[in-house]
DNA sequence: GTACGGCCCTGTTAGC
DNA sequence: TGCTAACAGGGCCGTA
């Protein structure tokens, strides 16, 4: 499932292939969700972004494409025509350079992926994008900010994380992840500004940690040029519920908060 | 405005 | 062996 450092490698290997080329040819599922592939038609690229989980790719005509992939997204290219035998095959884009053409290719198994055009910096369609919190690297995010932001609600701190509202970018792999680093119980609602700053700090590891490994492969995650992540050997939380902790040897716990599945340490997470 | 539940999707896995 | 149900989960929407 892609999170901040899966979408950033991505953006990384699709930036210097997009960036100059024009789109030919464009396709898509019948899906609303995938339809706006061919309003891209006849532009060309100046640049590929990302805010949070969201690919951003700017058009010449002051529009973005957006792209999320979801949790079974991939971007793909592949040289000539696109695969029209395989069945999860949603969008696709034939793309001209100096008569070099190529297919980027958007195969999403599950069907969580979106595509959106929208004016450049307009996201008020988007409500995830429109309302996302700063990026982790974003030097204005003091902890301070961070605190402050989570001190708002009342919602379980794992909530707070996966609403995209004081940070951008984590999912449910690295919000274990940083929780358990930084020794917090996901369900906590109250966090004072230092445990708070203990947040901010891990969630920057293990997202800095994913991007230098190339995100993390559990099961469908590729990158843009098929290869996988490393990332899945390095989890000291996430999906190990019943395992030993790392930190204090007890058997990791699991439940649901939020609808995700949720892996903690009862003894170095206690409420 | 906030909180919460349900829905979209389909391959994989567990249980019978 | 084959079938069925549960599970995985990011974002959006409707309801309270």
């Amino acid at each position: 499932m892609p999170e901040l450092p899966e979408v950033e490698t991505v953006r990384r290997q699709l930036e210097p292939r997009l960036v100059g080329r024009r789109v030919l040819e464009a396709g898509s599922h019948p899906s609303t969700k995938f339809t706006p592939a061919v309003d891209v038609i006849d532009t060309a690229i100046d640049r590929v972004a990302r805010r949070g989980k969201y690919l951003i790719v700017g058009l010449n005509d002051d529009r973005e494409l957006i792209v999320h992939l979801g949790m079974t997204g991939v971007l793909r290219f592949r040289a000539g025509p696109h695969d029209d035998t395989d069945p999860y095959l949603r969008a696709w884009w034939t793309l001209d350079h100096e008569g070099l053409a190529e297919t980027l290719e958007f195969a999403d198994v599950r069907r969580f992926g979106r595509l959106r055009v929208v004016p450049r910096g307009d996201y008020q369609t988007i409500p995830t994008l429109a309302n996302a919190g700063p990026e982790p690297w974003d030097p204005e995010l003091t902890t301070t900010r961070f605190w402050q932001a989570i001190k708002s609600s009342n919602r379980a701190i794992k909530t707070q994380l996966l609403s995209q509202r004081p940070i951008a970018g984590v999912g449910n792999i690295y919000a274990d992840e940083a929780l358990w680093i930084a020794e917090i119980n996901p369900a906590a609602r109250r966090l004072g500004h230092d445990r708070a700053g203990r947040l901010l700090e891990a969630i920057r590891t293990v997202l800095e940690q994913g991007i230098e490994l190339g995100g993390t492969t559990l099961r469908d995650y590729r990158n843009a040029e098929g290869g996988t992540g490393g990332n899945q050997h390095r989890l000291f939380a996430y999906g190990r519920a019943g395992q030993p902790c790392g930190r204090c040897n007890r058997e990791l716990s699991s439940r649901v908060i939020d609808a995700r599945t949720t892996t903690w340490c009862r003894a170095c997470q206690a409420r």
